[in-house]
RNA sequence: GGGGAGAUACCAAAGCGGCCAACUGGGGCAGACUGUAAAUCUGCUGUCUCUGACUUCGUAGGUUCGAAUCCUGCUCUCCCCA
C-alpha cells in the first residue's frame, strides 16, 4: 500500500516535501511523530496524527511515537497567541508515561521488523549540555531563519520568551538524532507543525546528513469552524477516568453529517471500498447514522475495549429511552455503571419517608439551583423521574419514586441528568 | 496636566421620573419537527410562600408620593488634547 496514497484519499495531506513518495517507494522507511505530554492524558485532537502514524505503519512503514519529555518542558509557540505556564517535573513524568500507555493501544509494537517503537527526547537532551548544544545545534539554523517561521512571527509583537523561540531547533534536533541513530527519514504531523519539521529538514541538511522528508495533516475542524475534539463539556480525553468511556462514544456518535465522512476516512482503518460503501448509503439515508455508529464503535473498541463499548451502547440506549419500562430491565448495578460521571447528590432517608415536596427536593438534592428553574423545567415538559414524565408542582417525592430502593435518577430535558442516592 | 464620554441582567445593547423585572439581538435552557443531527418554529431565561409579592440597572447617599431614569460624593473604564 502507498502511503501517500492512502493519505491523499483519507484527505490527510495538508503537505508533503517534493521526493517524499518516491522515498517511500523504495521500500520500508521509519518515520516519526512527537506527542507533548502537556496534559495528563492524550485528547482526541491528538488521535489524528496518532491516526498518520497507524496508517504509515500499515503501510508497512516503521513508526516511532516520540514522547516529547524535552520538548514538553520547553512548550511549543505554535498557534499559541500567548506564552504557555511551565509544568512542574512530576506533571510531566507522569503524563510522559500516560501518554505512552495510550498510543500503545493503536500501534503494533510486536510485529517484526516494522514493530513501533517509543523513544522520549528526554533520553538524548537531558545529558545535553548548553554549550554543546549552541555549538552542535546553534551555530547551524540562523536567527533569521528562525524569526521567519509563522509560529515565532506571530508573537514578535505581543512578546514571546527565549525558550519558546529555541523550541523549533530542540524539536529539530529530535529529528536529526532519529535520523542518524534510528535512520528515520520521515517526520509527519499536523499542519501547525510544518515550520517546526522544516527546521528539522534544514538542521538534517546542514549537519550532513542527507535527505529527510516530512507531511503534515490538515488540523480538523467543525462543520461551524470550532475546534475538533471538545464537547459541550469541554476536551475528550483518551482516558476513561477523565472521559467516561460512554461520553466517548456519545462524542462520535454526535458527529454531524459533514463531518462524520471527514472523519471516518481519517479515523477508521477499513479498507477504501468498505469506507466509500459506507459513505454512499449514509448519505443515500443520513437519518440512519451509519457512519457515526460505525465510527463511534470502531473507535471506542480501540480505545477502551470490546466490552466498555458494549456497556457503552447500553447506555446509549438507556440513556435515550422514551420508555420508562425499559428501566426495569436493568438492576442496579448496571444502573450505576451507566450513569457514573453523572452529577449526583443525596437525600436523607427519614425525610424521604416523610415526602418531600417535588421543588425541595429537586433544589436540596443540587439537581437545580433555585425552585425558579425547577418549575420552569416541570411547566416547560422537561422534567422526568426515573425515565417517566413529572408534571405537577405539589407532588411529593417518597420511598416510593427510589429505584430499586437505593437512588432516584432525574432527566432534566433530553441531555441533562441528576442523580439522587439515598442516605 | 486639560477636556469629553460612559458604567444596565451571561454577552451586546435600548430605556433617560410612574405603563420597567426592564425593548431587542446573541448565548443558554425546554418543547415541537427529525435522526440523541443540522436548519426551522414556539416558549422560557432575578428570587419566592408564583395569576401576587420581594430584591435588582457600578457604589454610597440625597430629591420625590414614586427613580435604571434627577442631584452629590466615590470607584472604575474609554476617548481626545498636551
Amino acid at each position: 500500500m502507498n502511503f501517500i496514497e492512502e493519505l491523499r484519499w483519507r484527505g490527510m495531506v495538508h503537505n508533503l516535501v517534493p521526493g517524499t513518495e518516491e522515498m517511500l517507494a523504495k521500500g520500508m522507511a521509519t518515520g516519526y511523530i512527537g506527542f507533548d505530554p502537556t496534559a495528563p492524558s492524550l485528547g482526541i485532537g491528538n488521535l489524528v496524527t496518532i491516526m498518520m502514524l497507524v496508517h504509515f505503519q500499515r503501510c508497512g512503514h516503521k513508526p516511532l511515537a516520540l514522547v516529547g519529555g524535552a520538548t514538553g518542558m520547553v512548550g511549543d509557540p505554535s498557534g499559541k497567541a500567548s506564552e504557555r505556564p511551565i509544568l512542574s517535573l512530576e506533571e510531566l513524568r507522569f503524563n510522559q508515561e500516560k501518554a505512552r500507555a495510550q498510543l500503545e493501544h493503536f500501534l503494533d509494537f510486536d510485529c517484526g521488523e516494522n514493530s513501533a517503537e517509543m523513544v522520549n527526547n528526554y533520553d538524548w537532551f537531558s545529558q545535553f549540555s548548553l554549550l554543546d548544544f549552541l555549538r552542535d545545534v546553534g551555530k547551524h539554523i540562523t536567527v533569521n531563519y528562525m524569526q521567519a517561521k509563522d509560529s515565532v512571527k506571530t508573537r514578535m509583537d505581543t512578546g514571546i520568551s527565549y525558550t519558546e523561540f529555541t523550541y523549533q531547533l530542540i524539536q529539530g534536533y529530535d529529528y536529526y538524532h532519529l535520523h542518524k541513530e534510528y535512520g528515520c527519514q520521515l517526520q509527519m504531523g499536523g499542519s501547525d507543525q510544518w515550520g517546526n519539521i522544516t527546521t528539522g529538514t534544514e538542521l538534517i541538511r546542514r549537519l550532513g546528513g542527507g535527505e529527510a522528508f516530512a507531511v503534515t495533516t490538515p488540523l480538523l475542524t467543525k462543520a461551524d469552524g470550532s475546534k475538533f475534539g471538545k464537547s459541550e463539556s469541554g476536551n475528550v480525553w483518551l482516558d476513561p477516568k477523565m472521559t467516561t468511556p460512554y461520553a466517548f462514544y456519545q462524542f462520535w456518535l454526535n458527529a454531524g453529517d459533514e463531518e462524520v465522512v471527514k472523519s471516518i476516512k481519517i479515523f477508521s482503518t477499513k479498507t477504501r471500498e468498505e469506507i466509500e460503501s459506507m459513505i454512499v448509503d449514509h448519505e443515500a439515508n443520513p437519518g440512519a447514522r451509519i457512519l457515526q455508529k460505525a465510527l463511534a464503535e470502531e473507535i471506542t473498541v480501540r480505545v477502551h475495549g470490546e466490552a466498555a463499548l458494549k456497556r457503552a451502547q447500553t447506555a446509549s440506549s438507556l440513556m435515550f429511552s422514551k420508555n420508562p419500562e425499559d428501566l426495569n430491565e436493568v438492576s442496579f448495578e448496571d444502573l450505576q455503571e451507566i450513569l457514573k460521571g453523572v452529577p449526583s447528590g443525596k437525600v436523607d432517608a427519614s425525610a424521604l419517608e416523610a415526602g418531600i415536596p417535588i421543588l425541595d427536593f429537586l433544589v436540596e438534592t443540587g439537581a437545580f439551583p433555585s425552585k425558579s428553574e425547577a418549575r420552569r423545567m416541570i411547566q416547560q415538559g422537561g422534567l422526568k423521574i426515573n425515565l417517566a414524565a413529572w408534571d405537577s408542582f405539589d407532588a411529593q417525592i417518597n420511598h416510593s419514586n427510589l429505584f430499586d430502593g437505593k437512588l432516584i435518577w432525574i432527566k432534566k430535558g433530553k441531555k441533562h441528568d441528576h442523580i439522587v442516592y439515598l442516605q
